[in-house]
DNA sequence: TGCCGCTGGATTTTT
DNA sequence: TCCAGCGGCA
């Protein structure tokens, strides 16, 4: 069987046909650089004859391991045994880290069951062991510390090291800490994140016979995303690929936007370097994007200078001029976008899935949501909140891992009095006390407690209590769905939020049920469904996974780090200004600007046919009114290629259908701001429902819902349907501000009579 | 022990 | 603006 290679261009083939030896592939944005990774494999496979086995290929996110994974069994068909592509490792350096540990986390002391601790379970060991060695945490801010140790984690760099290289006390604070923080994962048999490379990265490194094997096995070995890979990630992949040195890496330093994570763009700037016998591949034929919208990128990413120099060409057409709004006000821009979305919707017959919004950070998110829950138009955040952030999701999560752990402290602490058993601080204090002193595990305490005789006798009994619930927790057996729901159920978790009675409550019960689905969901999807299977899936799991999960109309809403790697046909990108993108705090510092500005790249090349890029002439965040000019972004586009459009201006005063009662943008002149042209251009002059005199000339407005006549009151307990949310129950009223709780989603949501595309349903 | 209200802090977050 | 954490109080 030969692999059909001429799809590809001569730069995309070449990338594929060299198997051998070290390559560098520079792949710009929409080069095809996901068809060259997957092509190379098939080909590997099917004209190489090398063993799937034999095969190592690191994605950075989930989504993009199973797509990968997807692609390569349609290119190869089925093969049988070892020959099946499911032989091959296709993941995320973190899953491939977690699978190695697991085999063999006793060579380091930990036992093959222990805990991922994620940012939350984190950052409450960190708050505890800075409580033991009473550090401050307003002269040493948590957060601070935790990025300290994260950062000397990403190096390598253990607490003694970062202990003889630190001079401000913060950080010989935090290296302190980190020591004491070490210990006491060790103990409580648990990695964070960044334990996951670095243990990895000790195994490997202490032990000939381990490394040896993986180094034997995996011959060939692809790296994606390389720009973004930290120093740890960096020393493992170069353990692994020291013995064959078939090692592809693929990346594009003009999208290295996790510096500030730890990732290391000389990695990838240096890998020629590193390899010396290195193929060098440049991909920079751009097949997703119109020439104008590249040209955009390429003119703002050249001001970098930290960079290697390419320009990226196309043979798209040359579409639309890029659209650049000036809004008077972060309600004015939603307001707009979702004005176009509608207009494009009718006009282009465009889905709802056809749009993104992009936002620098998520708090421009809420402005957004507002205006198109008014609009009536479907979307969905990506990123943000997350289900399995929720407390009541994060408490069942705790019952899991305190049951598949028991070293697990963190964990325990969580759950020990949720549902509330009458086991208070002080009592949790003292236990704490207790295995300090005798140097034994928190639980082991607890039991102490029970049958020691120094605690108070009521405490003692409810410890007891907890207790026997752990031990009931720990012996059941069953498929894993009716396994979670009997540890939940013995747990009380969802009896008490229902004793409870609140609305909030019962959403909160709602949702712990709807996490069994989830339950259901992964046993159904994987072979061999135990918990500390389905743990380890939940603890690298994030919302990116899921964003094209769902198959209804969606307009998505996510920050231009989460856009990384999508593409949609229309882009709008919001809060262009300067202080928000780039961000106040990267401002100043040149190589800060830079990762702003490759931010912006990143942006911009998520769009195939139009480019929206809108800013506000004044601003109110966290309650302050801001006045932003224009981000340097949008300047460095050559001019010929914007079309600019919007107001600033007096007389602005809205269309109706935002809020009331607000300032309604009367501020003064601002004309100048928008570079000139002041309105018109791009948007359609749609009389504005409802507005007030003085909307005049300036008042045109994109196409939006007309305010809805007010024939309907509500009272609470109303049913209604909602254009966009489905149905729900009203909980609230207060004047013509409803609060209602949608079955759907069971979130409750703030919306205004008359405003707000819901319908009162008769019963 | 548990509730309430005050205070301070709030980029980005593929794992 | 909005959230989490902490201290004060019943």
């Amino acid at each position: 069987m030969t692999l059909d290679l001429t799809s590809l261009n001569p730069a995309q083939r070449q990338a594929v046909e060299t198997t051998e030896g070290p390559l560098l592939v520079l792949a710009g944005a929409g080069s095809g650089k996901t068809r060259v990774l997957t092509y190379r494999i098939a080909h590997l496979i099917t004209d190489k004859r090398v063993s799937p086995h034999e095969i190592l290929a690191i994605t950075f996110t989930n989504k993009a391991a199973a797509e990968m994974r997807e692609r390569l069994a349609t290119l190869l068909g089925s093969l049988p045994g070892q020959y099946s592509s499911r032989a091959m490792w296709v993941s995320t350096f973190h899953a491939m880290c977690v699978r190695m540990l697991r085999t063999d986390a006793k060579l380091l002391g930990f036992t093959s069951n222990f805990t991922i601790y994620d940012d939350d379970d984190s950052k409450r060991l960190v708050r505890e062991v800075m409580k033991e060695l009473e550090y401050d945490d307003k002269r040493y801010p948590i957060n601070a510390v935790r990025s300290r140790i994260s950062s000397a984690k990403s190096e390598l760099m253990g607490a003694a090291a970062l202990a003889e290289s630190s001079f401000t006390p913060l950080d010989k604070a935090a290296a302190k800490i980190f020591a004491r923080y070490e210990t006491r994962l060790l103990a409580a048999n648990s990695m964070d994140f960044d334990d996951l490379l670095v243990n990895t990265h000790r195994l490997l490194s202490e032990n000939v016979k381990v490394l040896d094997a993986y180094q034997d096995r995996f011959r060939y070995i692809s790296v994606d995303e390389y720009q973004d890979t930290n120093h740890a990630q960096y020393a493992i992949t170069n353990l692994l690929a020291a013995k064959h040195r078939h090692l592809m890496v693929v990346g594009d330093d003009d999208q290295s936007i996790y510096s500030w994570r730890g990732a290391d763009i000389r990695n990838i700037l240096e890998f020629e370097h590193d390899y010396p016998e290195a193929t060098v591949v440049k991909l920079e034929e751009n097949y997703r994007s119109t020439a104008r919208i590249l040209m955009a990128a390429n003119a703002v990413v050249a001001n970098n200078t930290n960079r290697k120099p390419k320009t990226l060409f196309t043979s798209n057409a040359e579409g639309e001029k890029i659209a650049s709004y000036l809004a008077s006000d972060e309600r004015d821009e939603a307001r707009f976008i979702a004005g176009e979305i509608e207009r494009l919707g009718r006009a282009e017959h465009r889905r709802y899935t056809d749009f993104a919004i992009f936002y620098r950070t998520n708090a421009q998110s809420r402005s957004l949501e507002d205006a198109l829950l008014r609009a009536g138009i479907a979307y969905k955040i990506v990123g943000g909140t997350r289900f399995f952030d929720r407390a009541e999701i994060r408490d069942v999560m705790g019952y899991l891992k305190a049951v598949v752990n028991p070293a697990d402290e963190i964990s325990l602490k969580r759950i020990i009095n949720t549902p509330k058993r009458g086991i208070g601080d002080s009592t949790i204090d003292k236990v704490q006390l207790v295995a300090r002193e005798r140097n034994v595990g928190f639980e082991d305490a607890m039991r102490a407690a029970v049958e020691e005789d120094w605690l108070a006798a009521r405490a003692r009994m409810s410890l007891l209590g907890f207790t026997q619930i752990l031990d009931e927790l720990r012996v059941l057996e069953g498929d894993l769905r009716d396994l979670v729901e009997m540890i939940v159920e013995k747990a009380g978790l969802i009896a008490a939020y229902e004793a409870e009675r609140t609305d909030e409550a019962l959403g909160r019960a709602e949702n712990i049920r709807e996490f069994f689905t989830v339950v259901s969901e992964f046993a159904a999807s994987h072979d061999e469904p135990s918990l500390p299977a389905f743990m380890e899936w939940l603890a690298l799991r994030t919302d990116l996974d899921s964003v094209d999960e769902c198959v209804d109309e969606f307009v998505t809403l996510m920050t231009v780090h989460t856009a990384k790697g999508l593409e949609y046909p229309v882009v709008f990108v919001a809060g262009l200004e300067e202080s928000i993108f780039p961000h106040q705090n990267s401002m100043f510092e040149p190589a800060s600007l830079e990762e702003e500005r490759r931010l912006a790249y990143v942006a911009i090349t998520r769009a195939r046919e139009r480019l929206y890029l809108t800013h506000a002439y004044s601003r109110s965040i966290f309650g302050v009114t801001q006045h932003n000019s224009p981000s340097r972004f949008i300047g460095e586009i050559p001019a010929e290629h914007v079309e600019a459009s919007g107001v600033g201006s007096v007389g602005f005063s809205g269309t109706g259908w935002e809020k009331r009662g607000d300032r309604s943008g009367s501020y003064g002149h601002g004309t100048a701001e928008s570079g000139g042209r002041v309105f018109g251009s791009g948007t359609r002059q749609v009389p504005a429902a409802g507005s007030s005199a003085g909307g005049g000339a300036f008042g045109a407005r994109s196409a939006g819902p007309k305010r809805k006549e007010q024939t309907e009151t509500f009272s609470v307990g109303d049913a209604v349907d909602h254009k966009v949310f489905g149905r729900g129950t009203v909980t609230t009223v207060n004047g013509d501000a409803l609060e209602i709780r949608f079955d759907r989603t069971r979130e409750t949501k703030k919306l205004l009579v008359g405003y707000a595309p819901i319908v009162k349903i008769k019963q």
